[in-house]
DNA sequence: CCCGAACCTGAGCAAGCGCTTAGGGCTTGT
DNA sequence: ACAAGCCCTAAGCGCTTGCTCAGGTTCGGG
């Protein structure tokens, strides 16, 4: 299903966008979607931030939502990759939720351009690509919960409501995106850090990891 | 510093927009702004959900930005006031702020329609709008920042940063506002219980209160 | 009965929108 | 040298947008 080229954990951001106007398109459509959102950000705007007329876009992209379609899908599929990779190393659950809290929060507060735009715009994709996209929302929920879910089982965690707590950290991890400003005074890892030791006292975990 | 006429905390939505077709305006605006977004509502699409012409709109308001603006004022004056009234509350720290927030959750999941204005259409006010509206916000911030900082004071709560923690539990509620949902399965009641016993495990209350 | 104020509508304007089309320069292979 | 193909632009089409304005309806007070 997945094809040897689509690496999601590229250190190179946008990398897989081709060809390279067709990525300056894209970054600059980041930009714009993420300062004003969709609906407010026209195609001339676009492609003036990319040095293009508004033409030069419709050669690339077919509509402007298509635009934000393969942002919303790449920055989803960044961050679901970003998330899998914590949740699937070796360690108590404490160790693992902690980390994924952490490098999922790390990833909202350094790219959070992009996460805005991922976790801000859903309702502006049309009808097919709300649904394709939900579906990878869908999974990052069920990375968290089974995590949470193991922590009770090996009385690791005291967690009540798992769905509910579950549903509370990936809020608390998203809304970052929303917030967080590269001019303030946290670094991405500092806001990392914080919010893992916070989600581990919601779980209730018996002892702080490390 | 309040008139007796600015009732922030009204039973009856809306109460203070007169005259009732006025109200009848800005409660489609409220409906259609959360629905699709502030730019994405056109002024026909808010004048037909009240059941007028499109003309009548700036017969009540001077442009669609100050609809925005009356509702966006009204709607943190009323969330403010929720905080605050618990706040204002006899009783330890963590009582307070499981109080704090069961009631502000429960606002947020209540009047999710509203609050999703509120809280994610910031942007599209104008400069100086936007500018008086932060002003609140931060008001919020410090209400929910004296609680933790008193709870710290006073050996109740344990928590090595309270600017931080007191950005991720308003966080936590605000973004409440994103994700509810009124055919769910939970009632504003359930999640504003969940939520409160979630923050004062954050702050390391040491003991549930009541 | 008429007046003036309050409220609303039909029609429409200027501006800006997403998107299309015809065509012109590059680069590349031969 | 030349043709093919790619990438881009200038111009603009059809439509929708926020907003305006002249005029009509309703209603309480004189």
């Amino acid at each position: 299903m997945c094809a040897a080229e689509e690496t999601t954990g590229e250190d190179t951001p946008w990398g897989e966008v081709t060809p390279e106007a067709a990525r300056r398109l894209l970054v600059a459509a980041v930009d714009a979607f993420a300062e004003r959102g969709y609906h407010a950000t026209t195609t001339r705007d676009i492609a003036g931030r990319a040095g293009m007329s508004p033409a030069a876009l419709y050669i690339h992209f077919k509509t402007k939502e298509e635009l934000l379609h393969r942002i919303s899908k790449i920055g989803h599929e960044r961050a679901l990759y970003v998330l899998d990779t914590e949740a699937d190393r070796d360690g108590t659950a404490a160790e693992r939720l902690a980390g994924a809290v952490r490098s999922f929060v790390r990833w909202h507060a350094e790219r959070h351009t992009t996460a805005r735009v991922v976790q801000y715009e859903l309702d502006a994709l049309g009808e097919e690509h709300r649904t394709e996209i939900v579906a990878l929302r869908r999974r990052s929920d069920a990375v968290v919960r089974r995590i949470i879910g193991e922590g009770v089982r090996d009385g690791e965690f005291d967690v009540p409501d798992v769905p509910g707590t579950t549903l509370a950290v990936l809020s608390l991890c998203i809304d970052v995106a929303r917030w967080f400003n590269a001019q303030g005074s946290r670094t991405p890892d500092e806001v990392g850090e914080l919010y893992a030791d916070l989600v581990l006292r919601m779980v209730g975990a018996r002892q702080i990891p490390r």
